[in-house]
DNA sequence: AACGAGGACAACCGCTATAAG
DNA sequence: ACTTATAGCGGTTGTCCTCGT
């Protein structure tokens, strides 16, 4: 016999995620790490299977998570990665700390694209499209860098050839960072994720929120640890996550997180990986 | 103010590679 | 060696929001 199921779909709950599960989830998460998608709803007391939790941490939760919109460097960056690597978001992904495949993925479905298609460059091949449309051999096109280029026009008349220098060295840059990254990391992987996990545990959440629920108002109280036995989560009870995130937000500067791309460089290669660093698998 | 269209993005689905039993 | 669950990935869908009429 193989593993057991992840879980029987019967009574699980989909859609949406309410802020309550949010709290659920991060406070489980934060607290005891993740061992096994599949026992994690079952421990943080909810109905959502497990793939369905890993896929919320991974897109909405993580700490590590840059928000906000893209850059223009960024879209030229995801420019110049989709023509080499096409639709393999994830692989795109781990070359912008702090994004996850599905927003890059969405921006470019929404947005990139557009672009293209209207500067008249195919964004599958990134060829202008009525060479496409010739059927031109797929060979290693230099249309990209005219579409960055035309781009950059378009949302800017004080655009110089400076710019385009710089997108290209921004992109060797990348490579070469990756190159160094991959060299290193075998070196001090290990004290850069203690650095990380101190980072994370030394933000005493749930005193601090403590402090924080002593000025709120008006949230329903939800048990957050409800199925656990106690002291396996931290004192968040009262308030909701939304509250938590918006004041995190503001104390946290979450743009520390970016600045700490250069020494979690490791982060890079997996949207989580400090947690299979420290986490044994599922047994 | 009401309605519909389109956009943006979160979440789900289904497939594959890998690992556990 | 084989079976099967899991994690991860990319494609697709659903829902909410905004804007125009």
């Amino acid at each position: 016999m193989g593993r057991q199921p992840c879980c029987d779909k019967v009574g699980l709950k989909r859609g949406p995620w309410t802020i309550e599960e949010d709290h659920k989830l991060m406070n489980f998460i934060l607290s005891n790490g993740i061992q096994c998608w599949r026992m994690v709803p079952k421990l943080a007391g909810l109905l959502r299977c497990g793939k369905s939790c890993r896929l919320r941490w991974i897109n909405y939760l993580r700490p590590d998570l840059k928000r906000g919109g893209f850059t223009k460097m960024e879209d030229n960056q995801i420019i110049q990665l989709h023509s080499r690597l096409g639709n393999r978001w994830s692989k795109i992904a781990s070359h912008f700390p702090g994004r996850t495949d599905n927003e890059i993925k969405n921006h470019w479905n929404t947005r990139i694209k557009k672009k293209l298609k209207v500067l008249g460059v195919d964004p599958v091949s990134h060829n202008p499209i009525e060479q496409t449309e010739k059927d031109v051999s797929g060979e290693e096109n230099e249309t990209t860098q005219e579409s960055i280029s035309l781009i950059e026009q378009e949302e800017s008349m004080e655009v110089k050839s400076e710019d385009q220098d710089k997108a290209k060295s921004d992109f060797a840059q990348v490579k070469d960072q990756k190159i160094e990254q991959d060299e290193v990391k075998t070196v001090d992987e290990t004290d850069l994720l203690k650095s990380y996990e101190m980072l994370c545990g030394s933000l005493d959440v749930g005193s601090w929120i403590n402090q924080e629920t002593n000025t709120s108002t008006s949230y329903s109280s939800q048990e957050s640890n409800n199925n656990l036995s106690a002291g396996e989560f931290h004192s968040i009870q009262e308030d909701s996550l939304s509250q938590w995130i918006d004041s995190v937000d503001s104390f946290l500067p979450w743009d520390s997180f970016n600045n700490l791309d250069e020494d979690l460089f490791f982060l890079e290669n997996s949207q989580c990986n400090y947690m299979k660093h420290s986490v044994p698998k599922c047994l």
